[in-house]
DNA sequence: CTGAAAGCGCTTACAG
DNA sequence: CTGAAAGCGCTTACAG
């Protein structure tokens, strides 16, 4: 059988309140003590039972981090590859801090209501919070989820609504810096292949005021399938006024893209300049020509979501309101051709 | 305050014990007096805490999934980013399990020594069980962790030792088939990039009998870093006696290289047959030409890995030695060309 | 700085 | 089929 904290307690000659005290240092204990506590634990070799002090305690020193890789996702079937870089620097992110502070990470990937999970994890205390990311959970049940202050922290942002923990990367906001990047290079007819509608952008873009689109000719390809998309590609570039930069959300499309282009007799960036997404830093350089990209700093993202929610159920944020907002930046490599010069 | 399972057995009118068994269905309840009970827990709106229960019964329904991302592992820096569909399948494999049987999954990155892990983990009670993958401990740690029968699976096998829990995936024996599946299409110059040593493989085929390998050219290239691994592609590529065929371990190099022998004037498959691995099924589909792959089954050995877990937890396993191989399959698409015909 | 003791909310032999 | 009660191994006011 293990030993436990009286086995301890009773070898070092003290209270089972002392021994705790000197594992948790939550109280002063005097140096002498101190020693013969611990003497005694590495006699033992003590290890404490993370099961009752979770109980007694009610902690769990457990974050949960839910990302849906699921076939129900919204976003397309190729999801759970496209994304992967995603995760695993989101993952990476969070727990280099869980680990630091001593907590514990667990990966969900729920497809029941935002309700249920809640309940099965956050009530249930199996968890002390949760990281939502990339979740099929509607908007108006996440509203409740927050109006009642529970400890949990989401990645993204509701329009109109201010409240909540939550990390943003300024989405529609960056795309509209990417085409702009590429007007000032002197690029008109420009292809964007993204995982949304056209009117999901150009109308956030709108609303928000942005100048500067009227003289630009978008085209906006939604990412579907490989060979729909393949098919999309080829037609579009195939006419006299074709695009001359081409945008892909997802960084794996790209090579695949160049062949496609080198193919039809297209040479990046001489004929086509191309700009993309990257979720690991450096990921661009990976190409052949070395693609110019966007730098979402994921990792970023879950440090920053954790800290957030650790403040929070340490108590040291005043109030359930926090917004962390992330700088995408572009990192100019060699797919993109000046016009101007 | 949350409600407890007296709240429950006092509106039932009956015990707690009862209520557990209800919760449990461990033992049997009389029909009347368990609609009593489940009506309780409705009206109550009851969760039962999960860190009771795990004290209780001194299981945390938690495994552990152990893999490496971190920067001192042995693999090489880009790991991370080779890695992920690797770490994603197998994170959705154990989960499909998981989920159904209500455990839980901890995701874990440590640095530290087998011993250490399993101290904080396993004897600490957090995690009924782990699972262990590309994990940079030793060969000898693992075997003394598995002589004391603790409940852990690991992904691999340790040569001339048939012990523990384990999920293999014949490792070096598929790259044996791949070469051999090229040779019977004729190529006899094959070009492998891999991230271990030449040595890694032609000792262990040699060793293990395998027939076949004298009257072929191979050449073996160490996946370091990009830069060095381009250059060292186009050297070899240069010479008049180039390879016919070109094995390359990560999957995410495969569009690269077709870019670049693209810009040596060297064409896929009609110069160089392409062969990789995908770790996601199908993922060689998404490519130009579409990628004749070795398709490992990781989502598979998750799969299998959480269910030996699973069964040694709940004692239905004789003994502590079960190994499950899977088998990779070579999927013939478009990047290899038969020089026979 | 330290100890006695209650309490955390379940599960599980044991008895009936 | 059901209940009374011990027990799981910690933490934490409270008192000194």
């Amino acid at each position: 059988m293990e030993n436990t904290i009286y086995d301890v307690a009773r070898l070092a000659g003290v209270s089972t309140a002392t021994v705790s005290r000197v594992m948790n240092k939550t109280e002063a204990v005097s140096p002498s003590t101190e020693a013969k506590v611990i003497e005694a634990m590495d006699k033992l070799n003590y290890t404490p039972s993370a099961l009752a002090q979770g109980f007694a305690s009610n902690k769990s020193r457990t974050i949960g981090l839910v990302m849906n890789f699921a076939q129900d996702s919204p976003f397309p079937e190729s999801t759970v590859q496209t994304m992967s870089d995603f995760f695993i620097e989101m993952f990476r992110g969070v727990n280099s801090i869980i680990r630091k502070k001593d907590y514990y990470l667990m990966i969900i990937n729920e497809e029941k209501d935002l309700q249920k999970v809640v309940k099965s994890f956050l009530d249930k205390r199996r968890l002390d919070g949760m990281i939502f990311t990339f979740t099929p959970f509607n908007i108006s049940s996440l509203k409740e989820v927050i109006a009642k202050e529970r400890p949990l922290v989401y990645v993204g942002n509701i329009k109109g609504y201010n409240r909540g923990l939550h990390v943003y990367s300024r989405y529609t906001e960056y795309f509209y810096d990417i085409v702009m990047f590429l007007k000032n290079k002197g690029h008109k007819r420009i292809a964007l292949v993204t995982a949304r509608d056209e009117d999901f952008f150009v109308e956030d873009w709108k609303s928000s005021g942005k100048p500067g689109l009227n003289d630009l000719d978008l085209s906006f390809l939604k990412y579907s399938n490989m060979e729909k998309i393949i098919e999309d590609v080829k037609s579009l570039f195939l006419r006299v006024d074709r695009p001359t930069a081409f945008f892909v959300q997802d960084l794996k499309a790209v090579q695949l893209s160049i062949s496609i282009f080198s193919e039809m007799g297209l040479r990046v960036p001489e004929d086509v300049s191309i700009v993309s997404l990257e979720y690991t830093k450096g990921a661009g350089e990976s190409f052949f020509p070395k693609i110019t990209n966007v730098y979402v700093p994921v990792y970023d993202m879950g440090v920053q979501a954790v800290t957030i929610l650790l403040n929070y159920l340490e108590g040291k944020t005043k109030g359930y309101n926090k917004l962390v907002e992330v700088e995408p930046v572009l990192i100019e490599r060699d797919s993109v051709i000046d016009l101007n010069t």
